[in-house]
DNA sequence: GTGAGGCCCTAATACGTATAAGGACCTAAG
DNA sequence: CTTAGGTCCTTATACGTATTAGGGCCTCAC
């Protein structure tokens, strides 16, 4: 008798049938009128055998089983330190404490090349929970087309409008916290300020979206920004720095961290001063991270806990399942934002 | 007709039994000699209703549901940056991701204080997974033991010789690379050696572990250990190291990273040179730290992915379940250990 | 003593899959 | 003509769960 317990086991320990032990385990005890002395039996039993609920057969007939799934478009745990999950797995992790739940990790869903897939692998995985959280930065609107049209309860981490499907969202308020920065930068009497972006497709979507937010934001406010800069962190050169510094621009908005990092070393070595000779405001700076620059940040781990609570209320039904929630960012901080030069 | 298609479904479709688009599903066709026109049949059958293989289905019927549960007495995702699980659950994932297994990180067994439990919410919900890894600080045996008289396939990360119980584990060879670093030292001429050690209970197992295999190797080798010198990293004061410095201790053992990090700092300020004055080694330094420091470290993340193989020759049956494990630590690298001045 | 109604439980069933056992049909050998 | 053997498929069953329908037994009222 190596296998597990079932629900047939505890009633025949208990000597009576397995509708009954279903009923007491899912509290219904009450409404089928099961007496006290019987439900004792069951309990007891349970606890004897170490009975758990399994997993296949409740999600076979339907039933919730506590599981969130956590599904990721690429690797869930990246080698380097500066890691786009890892925050909003706090933010999951620790709702889902607070909840009750448990996380599943599909890592089976991984490619031979490295990439993760719903359906790849013939089967889909995800089932196996009560329904999940979906993050990534490749694009797979597909997948997340026939996941929604399959009726599976879904929210996805970031902005992602499909057109023709009701995919639950929740995203940053970009447009929000970037109106702030626009305004810090206004009203400290900048009005040339320099766009530095990250160029190539590793995090594309989420940089587009802060790029446009901000273009528009400075036009409506009366900033006159430059033609926005692209450049992979390793490309930033002195001979760049010197030239903005030399120019009409007298501040800088940084896209993303590694620009930010690389930016600081090269001010350092070419001795110009932030926030002196430059201002300098970061969108999105991890929390571990270079000096203290001016930054707002997306809010990563609210994110992940309010994909969490929106995850549960679609699950009873509470919530429509076209709902999208935006987060409002952490506000702007840091002290490399003064007058121009 | 709103739900998924299911075998039943393309059976109908192509005018055959269930059974037979099961055994074609699962290239078993020539074995069971189905006609090559039937096997068309349902092949086209389920492209065109688009067919997925169910996962409760497969795993209520296979016994197995491919999930590896991960249980840790603490939080699994504390807060800060050097966290102590991370890199085992990098190992974790991509042994995983080889082995086509999804993990469960049991979140729900959080009690209010933070601590986690196998058996404080009543029930032992790692049972759901199909054998759990199990990793924490706190020794907390009792639970072990219970876990193992039930019969459940599980796997300790970290040494834990329960005296009655046969846990299986995976622990690095701390006495291995200790004698590494012993023979270093003492090649490089050094006699007195200095133990710098963490004081508190944060880690207290592992960094007893290591205490102890570093004074009897050194006893073995010849070297004359100073007494250990147990401090907090904020308690270690300029002083302290001058004191060192100025005695005929000539090279440092140092216990762990947040000490590393405390010492550079110190050293730094103090104007001690490393290795010039004073030869240096650590073990166990985190991948992201330091200077480049002479270390041993301890292997996360091998030790994570030699866990889920172990777990998974558990659950085939082709392991013993007594079986442990000891893993090489990375070699000792680095270029702070100098002769002596 | 018959019916109503409450109490407490069981039998039957369905979900999707995989496999063992079995059966129908045909061909070829004796 | 019978039988052996091959080919190709089906029937039956089991996995664990939750729900619907139903049934036995007791008590009380008429």
């Amino acid at each position: 008798m190596r296998r597990r317990p079932s629900q047939r086991d505890i009633a025949r320990a208990a000597g009576i049938s397995q509708p009954t032990v279903s009923i007491v385990l899912n509290g219904r005890a009450d409404e089928y009128g099961i007496a006290l002395e019987t439900q004792d039996k069951v309990r007891e039993a349970m606890r004897r055998l170490g009975y758990v609920p399994d997993v296949a057969g409740r999600s076979l007939r339907g039933g919730r089983n506590g599981l969130i799934g956590v599904h990721t478009f690429e690797r869930v745990f990246p080698v380097g330190p500066d890691d786009y999950y890892h925050e909003f797995l706090v933010g999951i992790e620790e709702k889902a404490v607070e909840m009750g739940q448990d996380l599943v990790l599909f890592a089976s869903t991984q490619r031979p090349d490295g990439t993760r897939s719903i359906y790849g692998a013939g089967t889909n995985r995800l089932r196996l929970a009560d329904g999940a959280i979906i993050l990534g930065l490749e694009r797979n609107d597909d997948e997340l087309v026939r996941l929604a049209r399959e009726g599976f309860p879904f929210v996805f981490i970031g902005r992602r409008d499909i057109p023709g499907a009701h995919t639950p969202y929740v995203a940053a308020d970009y447009a929000g916290a970037i109106a702030e920065v626009v305004e810090a930068l206004s009203s400290a009497g900048h009005t040339r300020v320099g766009y530095l972006g990250l160029d190539g497709t590793l995090r594309r979507g989420p940089q587009e979206e802060r790029r446009e937010a901000f273009y528009q934001c400075a036009g409506r406010r009366g900033l006159e920004p430059d033609r926005p800069a692209l450049m992979a962190s390793e490309a930033l050169t002195g001979a760049w720095l010197r030239e903005v510094a030399a120019s009409e621009t007298t501040a800088l908005v940084i896209e993303a961290f590694e620009l930010a990092d690389a930016l600081a070393a090269t001010a350092l070595r070419e001795g110009v001063r932030v926030p002196d000779d430059l201002s300098v405001v970061c969108l999105d700076l991890p929390p571990v991270s270079s000096p203290g620059w001016s930054h707002i940040a997306v809010p990563r781990r609210d994110m992940g806990a309010r994909a969490v609570a929106l995850l549960l209320g679609l699950l009873d039904g509470e919530v429509p399942a076209d709902r999208h929630e935006i987060v409002p960012c952490d506000p702007l901080t840091g002290d490399t934002i003064a007058p121009p030069r």
